[in-house]
DNA sequence: ATGGTCGTCCCACGA
């Protein structure tokens, strides 16, 4: 059984500490992470080591930045998302990681990709036309990816409620890039290639939310959105065992506005 | 309620 887990940090230097606790507590074997917020000179890497995690990331000053962790061996494969040349945003990395494989079975070589899909909003600013051509972007090399035939799980803040149960309020939330049918076709449109949402397969439509904006009291009332997913291929999807969302890291004082989503796989 | 949250970086901006 492996543990996969995908969580936007909202900074990883102010959230170091959640995280270790976090790594501590839910032992996942490979994690997807987001808004680093940081340089990859700066990023926190002996204390995540110490835990036993390799790390593959891509850094940037102030904004974005994504993350692998594995406890096993971790190549990376693509740190942009391919299709704009002039794209320098940090929101895509990609790596193959090296499982030991159980008695009588190969090694087993799986992917992992770590996406923060850019937010969109305001929809009248060119935020959003970016937001969509980035969610066609990652579409084709999914596609690609899905030939490989391989388990491949690609987990983040995909900065999209894919339908209304997802949103605690659909109608205020309706005109919001995280909402806006755009957004849910691009999204759909992913699912279409042949890949699962492994918390939607096992929970229905379970108003189970990953995200609450830090104003308002959001969180004690849990008005959340459920933004952050993890995809599944074919091959990872025949062995999904359990997923959900683990509102610990939600509840400390001065966390993310973001909580982990997990699946265990049977690998 | 001329408010309201947080992180980054120093002044707003992005979320």
């Amino acid at each position: 059984m492996a543990r996969f887990a995908t969580w936007n940090v909202n900074s990883v230097k102010a959230r170091i500490g959640h995280l270790i606790a976090w790594l501590r507590e839910s032992k996942p074997d490979v994690v997807m992470l987001q808004e680093l917020k940081t340089e990859a000179e700066s990023f926190p890497r002996l204390e995540i080591e110490d835990l036993g995690y390799n790390i593959a990331l891509v850094g940037q000053k102030t904004y974005n930045g994504v993350a692998v962790l594995a406890r096993h061996p971790l190549s990376v494969e693509c740190t942009r998302l391919p299709g704009d040349e002039a794209d320098d945003q940090a929101r895509y990395i990609e790596a193959l990681i090296e499982m030991a494989g159980g008695k009588d079975l190969p090694r087993r070589v799986l992917r992992a990709v770590s996406v923060y899909v850019p937010n969109g909003n305001p929809v009248d600013s060119e935020k959003f036309p970016y937001k969509l051509r980035w969610l066609e972007r990652l579409g084709d090399r999914l596609r690609h990816l899905l030939t490989l035939e391989e388990v491949l799980v690609v987990g983040g803040d995909y900065n999209v409620a894919p339908a209304d149960d997802d949103v605690y309020d659909p109608k205020a939330w309706a005109g919001d890039a995280l909402c806006r049918p755009e957004s849910r076709a691009r999204y759909r449109a992913l699912l279409h290639l042949g890949l699962t949402d492994a918390l939607r397969a096992l929970h229905g439509e379970s108003h189970l939310y990953s995200y609450w904006d830090y104003q308002g009291g959001h969180w004690a009332k849990d008005e959340g959105l459920r933004i952050d997913h993890l995809l599944l291929s074919p091959q990872a999807a025949d062995r999904l065992a359990a997923s959900g969302i683990d509102r610990g890291p939600r509840r400390k004082e001065k966390p993310s506005d973001h909580t982990p989503v997990w699946c265990d796989l049977d690998l």
